[in-house]
DNA sequence: CTGAAAGCGCTAACAC
DNA sequence: GTGTTAGCGCTTTCAG
């Protein structure tokens, strides 16, 4: 009858058993009993009978002790987005490599949304913040630095504070890519961004206009308004499309315009690359595996999901240490892949 | 010179600026102060103090304390899939609303990493779990159920154990999708899986089965394996539909192998419906969108979120009755939502 | 109506 | 080498 609720097994429970004090199995546990000249066979003794029982500290208890939770924020704009969703895997990874878990949500590029989160996580008492910035969010991001709380963001940066931050040469990528799409001889690129003002975005805008600009030739750019409903971006792309009937090639900012683009194209019965050739910021699977296969500007994901656990990582470490040093920034270059939907048919 | 850590306020703060002992605080953060007859002036006076200067309590103690994190745990097939992307989202909005956080994971349907994922929430002592087994795990959710931890499966569940469960009839939807098939005089309909003997998968396959069986027709079954890399999967439905030229319509029992299954079908320059009709278990924005629009079996993923939240929060409340009542399980209808993608031209 | 005080489980001086 | 003990910040009983 007596529903028996299984009681963990505390600390104590494991000195009075072991007949030692509760202090020697905290110091072995966390590695001091070198330093505490804790006997070997002690250590041993507790080890093993910590393994056999499956012992494991209360975290609660533990953090609230420390003040460490060995837990780090991550704040980006779309998990679903197979971009944010490869970083945050690869970050997740090597965080938990070096005993360190993530936990993370989506802002949706929603700045309330974003603060809420940050507040969320303070709660929380995560030790480090790794955060994709949304619009607005300067002030939030300048209480977490002066908390001392390490942080770092990537993918874009917010250009009045001195932050820790990885990003992407995105306007080197559009750049390229646009000479790509002259070189094979298309002669009206256009381009489809989002109208966000964010620095990403804005690089990437400014590598086509600087490429086209270079050879006096006149840009065509369709800012989208993102929304929830897919549709009206679809419809949006479409007109703009429609409404240009000289291009002859187009690159999108980012990989979801690109998918929109891709349907709107279809739409028009448009043909890639003979009718209009395309080009897309962001690799994604699909764009692989289209037929035609999609050339994109493929962002580094490996080397910037690195980049930002050692730079965190580096700091949480350190903390203590007046290392507030100079936040660091890198910025690293996207690779341009060329598949089918540039490259002219009669060069293919 | 001197780095002022800004410190944060404690309880302790509060109750000596406001002359009031740190109990009265307290009482009244938690709403207790009516029953502790704490009058309303101090009460307002509280409140209007916490307030000015923003303080929150300490997550860590508290949940020392009470023994409660008002965290749940989420443990998903892949946070990344639409479908549970949707669904997670829907579950933390509504749980935020209610006073609970949600960690989310991915399992990739590892049953390694599923466990770690479990052992890592256990150790942060969330209150309850919203799980998508991964296949072998029936030992560790029977031990969070024997250790009292309220426990809802979705999507799938484990046949031995007697926990909460919400899943869709995929039986039932891909029955459906089969005779509508049939009806539009598709004679020769194939249908793609994954290898996984997982209950969903089970049953979508046998909807399928029966609608065939029913009619004295013979069933074109491919199961694919699933791996990281998706070229082998493209390959292999690209085999499968070469070796049966004789298929006219297709039935894909998850998105993902519809998308791979789109490309197959691409490059085999089959056309879709005239060639092979094809039908998409899980609907997505992309078969929407698609050109032919994809008819899908859809899930109903609002009303899934909602049974999983309400049988958790529920639970949760109660917890200390001896309400280990009798578990839950729903069971949701699908809908079979038809575009063109599986309508014979000549009926359009 | 309010205050004192006993812990939640763990860490890490510090004393022996 | 090992044990004692003072908290980390909060909740909640119980005495006033």
């Amino acid at each position: 009858m007596s529903t028996k609720v299984k009681k963990r097994t505390l600390i104590n429970d494991i000195a009075s058993h072991l007949e030692v004090s509760i202090a020697t199995v905290s110091l072995v546990l966390n590695g001091k009993a070198k330093q505490n000249r804790i006997s070997d066979a002690v250590a041993e003794r507790v080890l093993k009978y910590v393994e056999e029982v499956g012992y494991k500290p209360n975290h609660l208890a533990k953090s609230l002790r420390t003040g460490k939770t060995n837990i780090i924020g991550l704040v980006v704009e779309d998990i679903s987005n197979p971009f944010f969703a490869t970083v945050a895997w690869l970050i997740e990874k090597q965080a938990f490599e070096r005993g360190y878990r993530i936990i993370y949500c989506s802002t949706d590029n929603n700045t309330a949304k974003t603060k809420e989160l940050i507040a969320m996580f303070q709660e929380q008492h995560v030790d480090g913040f790794i955060i994709v910035p949304s619009e607005g969010i300067e002030k939030e991001v300048s209480n977490i630095l002066r908390e001392q709380t390490p942080t770092v963001l990537f993918d874009r940066y917010l250009p009045g504070l001195a932050t820790n931050y990885i990003v992407v040469d995105g306007a080197q990528g559009t750049y390229e890519a646009t000479r790509h799409l002259l070189e094979q001889g298309f002669a009206n690129v256009g381009f489809v961004t989002t109208d966000s003002t964010q620095t990403q975005m804005e690089a990437r805008l400014h590598g086509y206009a600087r490429a086209l600009t270079e050879q006096n030739l006149a840009q065509k750019v369709k800012r989208v308004t993102v929304t929830k409903d897919t549709q009206p971006i679809v419809a949006d792309i479409h007109a703009f499309i429609q409404a240009n009937p000289e291009l002859d090639a187009l690159i999108f900012s980012t990989n979801y315009l690109s998918i929109y683009g891709l349907e709107a194209i279809g739409r028009l019965g448009r043909r890639i690359p003979d009718d209009l050739a395309i080009i897309s910021y962001d690799d994604h699977d699909l764009f692989r595996l289209y037929t035609p296969a999609i050339t994109v500007i493929a962002q580094p994901v490996e080397s910037i999901a690195k980049n930002v656990i050692d730079i965190l990582l580096h700091e949480l470490q350190d903390s203590g240490n007046q290392s507030l040093a100079r936040p660091q920034s890198v910025v690293l270059a996207p690779t341009l892949i060329i598949r089918k939907s540039s490259v002219r048919l009669s060069n293919a």
